[in-house]
DNA sequence: TTCCTTTTGCAAAACGTTTTGTATCTGGTG
DNA sequence: CACCAGATACAAAACGTTTTGCAAAAGGAA
């Protein structure tokens, strides 16, 4: 219940005037206070506990030292956490806070959670999706400062940051062909998202570069969770000229083919190498061998995005920028050498 | 660009003073206006597209109308995302807007963060952890409306919501008894945790409603990790006397347990039942078959906490109370009759 | 001493609201 | 017409800062 302590408290406490505690403090305009006096002031307000009221400096200068965060869902998969710190970090780091907020796919809600973001005066948004995809900007963002995270949109004046989903699907594969393996398949999402297209044509990629020839046969697509995954495995493991290693859209999709391959009796990777991508750890380090991986990189791009906004509100004027993270391998026990 | 419309703006379109929109708008101090003129006044501050700075109210009312929460780490699970949402949604509903804010493990950090949200006067803060543990509220909360969530302390003047440990592990246990099992083992957790212990009363709970004997031998502890639960699960499935349910601490040491059955040859449910705890979607979901589980209420925890936490700002003097949340049974495909 | 220069103080305005007290306007009633 | 009540306007203060212009103090150098 004691009351808050204020400028007026620490300049009586230090025996100098508000305006004087105002400029120590906020070195900015510097040289109306000597080094002696700002050290003072420092200290006093230090043993004091001030914390200067940022509604008052926000008012009085216009900017909150708030970012608003809206995003879909942030249910399911850990990855909104990854992406929520990531974004967090960099603004903690720059002296901003952030306000985040979901709507998930409801864009009445949506509409009303941005307005109550500018009612508080965000400096600027991050709008954010769960996974990789195509959006278009609400109209209420109209005039704030904002970056797509995990998205992009056809308006190239915003800048964008996505994970290099093709460079990603090629780490993978050159990682198999790497291991000796030369009959490999892709166990493809169906749906008809970036990831889903960016991911087969970094597998032709890295098979072309290699000279290895592609059947189309061993390029499957399905669900892209497990039971999906597990389908899509058991046809491509149950035939003949099954190949050595599977290359999945995601590490759920991987889950369902390690099921696959233990009903067919394969072992894994003394029989059949799997490779996924998500660095999902929840499952990459359950599963059993370890799951060999491409990370995408959530934590960074949050990062990137929060960086991003922060030099356009910071100095405006730059032009935007789309840009596209790389993605990791990350080893584990799932990728071996062929059988001979 | 279009500079910020502010109150004044409203108060000469409608052609009243400032003093009439206020309280147009705020309906509180009523009866001050008129019905016909506070629709006047409403009808055009929606068209010019008003939004009240509420940095501006809320120095004035000594209200930010923003809460805290402050976590620690966010990134392994999704759990991080269902609370937060579910603390996000409820204050919305009230009005307010959330600052989330984690520190990891790094109290210096805590400290800061928590000195960034005072100064940005949050009216309130949830003090989350992301799993159910005993904490020690810092010092920095000192004077600020606190409820903690999915975490107690000794403190009893903090309300707290946490999950009901021990019910979770009846209503699995009982569900298992309820398929006909007579021989259940159980794979708890080596840590000393609020968790492990409740866990293992209810399990003992049900045994003894139900007459059954328990054999020690078949409660065996291990890391919380899949890999734990496989070790486990091959000690106990291994012998003669196995027991025909399982009931794990975790869905990922259930995970692991799902391993050591495949590896011993054993069918599930046919030959040996299994019940988790988390309800995590991302592998309760992915495992074949689905595994049945008891699900933690983190989304409901998030919203209780908000929403307790508001009612001690509204209206201040309630005495804190400690609340446990129920945790339904989610039945998929892994718990069925012992075999016979 | 006198004159600068450097450092500090003082007062006031501004940011956009809410809230209060008082004054003004309107229309109806006696 | 005079009076009253209800509705509204007006002006001002307050919330806690930052920033400005100008004045005052403290030194040092001439």
């Amino acid at each position: 219940m004691t009351t808050r302590v204020g400028i007026r408290d620490v300049a009586k406490a230090a025996g100098v005037s508000v305006t004087t505690v105002s400029h120590a403090l906020n070195d900015a305009t510097s040289f109306r206070v000597k080094a002696a006096t700002q050290q003072l002031v420092r200290d006093v307000a230090r043993d004091l506990g001030y914390a200067p009221n940022k509604m008052a400096s926000g008012l009085r200068n216009q900017r909150s030292q708030i970012l608003g965060l809206v995003s879909d869902e942030i249910t399911t998969t850990p990855f909104a956490g990854a992406m929520i710190r990531g974004a967090q970090d960099a603004a903690y780091d720059r002296g901003y806070v952030v306000m985040v907020v979901n709507s998930g796919l409801d864009s009445e809600l949506e509409t009303r959670e941005i307005n109550m973001l500018r009612q508080h005066q965000v400096d600027g948004v991050v709008y954010a999706r769960m996974y990789h995809q195509s959006v278009q900007v609400p109209a209420e963002l109209e005039g704030l400062p904002t970056v797509l995270l995990d998205s992009v949109t056809r308006d190239s004046s915003i800048s964008s940051v996505t994970p290099d989903e093709v460079g990603a699907a090629e780490t993978a594969v050159e990682a198999i062909i790497q291991a000796g393996h030369t009959r490999i398949g892709m166990l493809n999402n169906i749906d008809d998202i970036p990831a889903t297209h960016g991911r087969r044509e970094g597998f032709l990629n890295a098979l072309r570069r290699h000279g290895l020839q592609h059947d189309p046969r061993q390029l499957v697509i399905g669900q892209p969770e497990t039971a999906g995954g597990r389908e899509a495995a058991l046809g491509l493991l149950g035939q003949p000229d099954r190949p050595t290693a599977l290359f999945c859209f995601s590490d759920r999709v991987a889950m369902g083919a390690y099921q696959a391959a233990t009903a067919l009796g394969l072992r894994i990777p003394e029989d059949v190498s799997i490779v996924g991508i998500d660095n999902l750890e929840i499952i990459a380090d359950a599963l059993w061998p370890g799951l060999t991986t491409v990370a995408l990189p959530h934590y960074e791009m949050g990062s990137w995005a929060v960086h991003r906004l922060l030099d356009d509100i910071e100095n405006p004027g730059a032009p935007a920028v789309q840009t596209q993270l790389d993605c990791p391998l990350i080893e584990r026990g799932s990728l071996g050498p062929p059988p001979s």
